[in-house]
RNA sequence: CGGGGCGUAGCACAGCCCGGUAGUGCGCUCGGUUUGGGACCGAGAGGUCGGAUGUUCGAAUCAUCUCGCCCCGACCA
């Protein structure tokens, strides 16, 4: 095995791949598209499930669970939102196999054919409100607050670890509300849990805006949407919120009797965000050394490796190590001491800064003699010896300054990279270069369209906190209200 | 779905053009020396060469077919 990683410069993907792998977070398993999630990349995804989940119910959310099978004709039912997932669905045609009459193994027996196929869910809606309709008649049913956490299956041509991959796994909410006030309302706070997310746990800046029609979720009123900045200069969409209006009450016949007796369609939201969020993390912040996470989503926070020759000197280390281990756990921290007497502690050093661990403690005889201990920081790759006295506290500060540092340093790197354009030719040369280009855009179709087939670039968002200014259109010159986010997209 | 690449030991790869004892590095096992940033020496174990068919006295190598994965595009979260 080579002992360092792709560089960053030289190659993005093969970076992105090797520190995926190298770290332990995911492979590619031996069925197309799809990825096996490592028990330290799982890791991860237990702590964003559990912060989210957190959020969620914090909010009134509650979880539940629908079918992975969803029957065509449920599907059909929401037009738009069928047409947007045609394209990619995996579908159960049959429900049995039986014993090869020409040799060996197994065929699909033809007698077993489904009378209506199956999808397996690209996305629940269908399900859920068909499901819906027996669960609301009052106006005190609602609002309806779901959440599901689970795997779905797109069938996409080309996938990527993580970031697009033929099964993944995510949340979905769909909540069920009286008024269109309460569901946009939803919509948004919704966005807010995840941008809140994204930018306390994660140290991910993100936009917040709303998608255009272009890039709107199939059947969706309006799609709000997170936007991140990779450092390869592309776009991530890292989480959608959909006001769904009553497209869906509409298609599966949701009504619910209100306070002066009438009967209305009931007002949709959905909302999601996937294991997409560990390609995001990783791209945010990690460098050519490995992984870098936040400590608010590290498995291991700190990890102590002590440093020694003889069988006395480790007993006389993990004596002292002992309580030192007991008092991070009290105070919360996630602790590894590294005992492992098959590597050497400076292969110790490197694993530990490839799989991202923000703190990295080494303790050998030199450090018992002095009462010190040696505090290695993964973000600045920094190392300084410290009293071993008071260390808990140290440490306890120190990984929330991590977490504000890789915070400042993505924030940083976004505003460098974000830029206001006014003419075509500057457009074009700084799309070319990458990063969130605002530009003025004329709100049609036409020219998002051009836009895109003339640049790869997309309009990511219409960001909330564009600032009121009138301007021309980068593309067509005519009259724009605000400025938008232009950018390549994973 | 188009273009390209790759399938040989647990991992990374060489060997293939020009058919003839299946190799190297890492990892693994054992022994020894080492140990503050991916140690070193010695001895071992480990392979249906992705699969099928064909050509041949003989196929990892040549031919045909096939399966799978990766990368680049188009499409999409």
């Amino acid at each position: 095995m080579s002992k360092g990683i792709t560089k960053r410069s030289e190659n993005y993907s093969e970076w992105y791949n090797e520190i995926v792998k190298r770290a332990e977070l995911a492979e590619n398993s031996a069925v197309r598209g799809c990825m096996v999630i490592k028990p330290y990349g799982f890791a991860i995804w237990e702590k964003m499930q559990r912060a989210l989940d957190d959020m969620f119910k914090a909010t009134g959310h509650q979880n539940a669970y629908f079918p992975l099978f969803v029957p065509k004709s449920f599907l059909e039912k929401e037009e738009e939102h069928a047409e947007g997932f045609a394209k990619e669905c995996a579908v159960v045609t049959h429900y049995r196999l039986k014993a090869n009459p020409d040799g060996k193994g197994l065929v699909v027996d033809p007698a077993a054919k489904l009378e209506e196929e199956l999808i397996i869910r690209p996305t629940s809606e269908a399900v859920i409100w068909n499901t819906y309709k027996g669960w609301i008649q009052s106006w005190r049913d609602l609002p309806l607050l779901i959440n599901q956490w689970c795997n779905v299956v797109r069938w996409e041509m080309r996938t990527r670890i993580f970031l697009r991959t033929a099964e993944f796994l995510w949340q979905e909410g769909h909540t069920a509300h009286a008024t269109e006030a309460e569901a946009i309302e939803e919509t948004e706070k919704i966005l807010g849990i995840y941008a809140t997310f994204a930018e306390e746990w994660m140290a991910m800046p993100v936009v917040q805006g709303i998608k255009t029609a272009g890039e709107r979720f199939a059947g969706a009123v309006e799609t709000y949407c997170i936007e991140a900045l990779m450092q390869d200069g592309k776009a991530l969409q890292s989480g959608t919120s959909h006001f769904l209006g009553q497209n869906f009450a509409k298609s599966f016949d949701v009504k619910f009797t209100n306070k002066e007796g009438q009967l209305e369609y009931a007002w949709a939201t959905s909302w999601g965000v996937s294991t997409r969020l560990m390609g995001a993390l990783i791209m945010a912040h990690s460098d050519d050394n490995g992984l870098v996470l936040p400590p608010k989503l590290a498995p291991i926070q700190v990890v102590i490796v002590p440093i020694h020759k003889t069988p006395e000197d480790l007993a006389a280390i993990t004596a002292k190590v002992e309580p030192l281990i007991a008092e991070l756990k009290a105070q919360g921290i996630s602790v590894k001491y590294d005992d492992d007497e098959k590597q050497r502690s400076g292969w110790k050093f490197a694993e530990y800064e490839l799989k991202g661990v923000p703190v990295r403690l080494g303790l050998g005889m030199r450090d018992l003699e002095n009462g010190t201990v040696e505090v290695a920081r993964r973000d600045t790759l920094t190392k300084e010896s410290r009293p071993i006295e008071g260390i808990t506290d140290y440490i306890a500060n120190l990984l929330d300054e991590i977490q504000t540092v890789i915070y400042e340093k993505a924030l940083k790197f976004r505003e460098e990279n974000t830029f206001l354009v006014d003419t075509w030719e500057d457009f074009k040369a700084q799309i070319e270069k990458g990063g969130f280009v605002m530009a003025h855009w004329d709100g049609t179709a036409e020219t998002e369209e051009a836009v895109k087939n003339e640049t790869k670039a997309t309009i990511r968002c219409i960001p909330f906190n564009s600032i009121e200014q009138a301007g021309k259109c980068v593309y067509s010159g005519k009259d724009s209200a605000k400025r938008v986010v232009f950018a390549k997209a994973y």
